[in-house]
DNA sequence: TTTTGGTTTAACCAAGCGGTCAAAGATAAT
DNA sequence: ATTATCTTTGACCGCTTGGTTAAACCAAAA
């Protein structure tokens, strides 16, 4: 039991790493437990030993990618911090991790249509924390900070613009830029600043 | 040949009305052809008399759909109209299609993504006719009635906050409204309202 | 009535799917 | 060296998949 290097649960790992790779790129349905066999260099049945099916492996992955889409902004909210400051990392917390995992969105997106009701069971017992925000949002309305404003409206807005870059990037660069990578490089870097700056303004927000 | 009847392609019809609502909500990888079958209430060969493959029929589907996604904006800006209008319009036309068609935005996100080269090509041989909308955004910018931004971002946000609720409608109306429907309603209905305003003084529009 | 042509079907097929199993390999304890 | 336990594999299984085929069906033309 001195072995506590990686040979003996590289397997597992590659497996993990392999499923990870291939179920966020074409989703549960579009996932073949042979190419993830094959993305590991190992034997199909080792798969089933680990994680005894499909669906289980599956889900091992999903609920990991889930958690990411999950804002953690307990301590950002907690702190005496401006709108202007929650705003900017709200956006930029989805852009980092985006930028970490571009088949995020459309992953979930993806899987969320096949089973809402299980996801959001998911989602309710990960403690996501919406309601902070919510607080948070009516309270600087309150403080004369921004105008009245439907707090779900602002959250989805803010997600929908942070999100869909990721989702449409194809259409995005081959449609509205003549596919020039260069030009999409510059969207994706002015992109947190106009959302911010952009939604500071609908808010009628004063420093 | 007097026979102008629907009992002579009703098949074919039926064929496509089934094809339609399933591929919609499963994608091309999660639809089974004996399922079409089932719910056009036919045999499962007569999808192959009619349609050679499964590919062809989906690609026949998928065409019409992308069709839907694209704003038919030409005669709004060509006319003498506000920039208000105009985002007004845009908002307005995607929600009106969502509504009618609610499984479309996840369905194209998750087509595309299967197959993006192929989906611009058939987006920019359709005439996607985004640079008019470009051109009259800059003008409008030139003009002194909103603040200067690039187009290409307003042009995302505006898509990322339409078509938002609708990818992600089970988790705002289950996460964040604890699954009341008339809440949800609501929101919807606020929607548009507030994108116009919230994109209006977004870039500091004067009347 | 027979023929003709398009339409519809049951039965079938090869390939691919997720999953299983018995046995071979590897590793550490006895 | 031998046993016991965990790991890895090739071969295999039952089932589903998209797709085919030959024959039945059916209305209109001859």
């Amino acid at each position: 039991m001195v072995n506590e290097n990686d040979s003996k649960d590289s397997a597992e790992k590659k497996i993990l790493k392999a499923a990870r790779e291939i179920f966020l790129d074409k989703g549960y349905e579009g996932t073949r437990m042979q190419e993830i066999a094959d993305y590991a260099g190992i034997n199909k049945a080792l798969l089933h030993y680990y994680f005894r099916s499909k669906e289980k492996l599956f889900m091992g992955i999903f609920v990991e990618a889930l958690s990411k889409l999950v804002p953690r902004m307990k301590e950002a909210i907690s702190g005496p911090v401006s709108f202007r400051d929650i705003v900017g990392i709200f956006v930029d917390s989805y852009h980092e991790i985006m930028i970490e995992n571009p088949n995020l969105p459309v992953f979930v997106v993806r899987e969320i249509h096949r089973m809402p009701e299980v996801v959001v069971d998911m989602m309710k017992k990960s403690g996501f924390d919406i309601n902070m925000l919510k607080l948070f949002i009516n309270s600087q309305v309150e403080q004369g900070y921004i105008r009245p404003v439907d707090p779900v409206q602002l959250i989805v807005s803010l997600i929908g613009m942070s999100l869909f870059p990721f989702i449409g990037k194809p259409i995005i660069q081959g449609v509205m830029m003549d596919g020039d990578e260069e030009k999409m490089r510059d969207f994706f870097k002015n992109r947190k600043e106009f959302i911010v700056e952009f939604t500071l303004k609908g808010l009628d927000y004063v420093e």
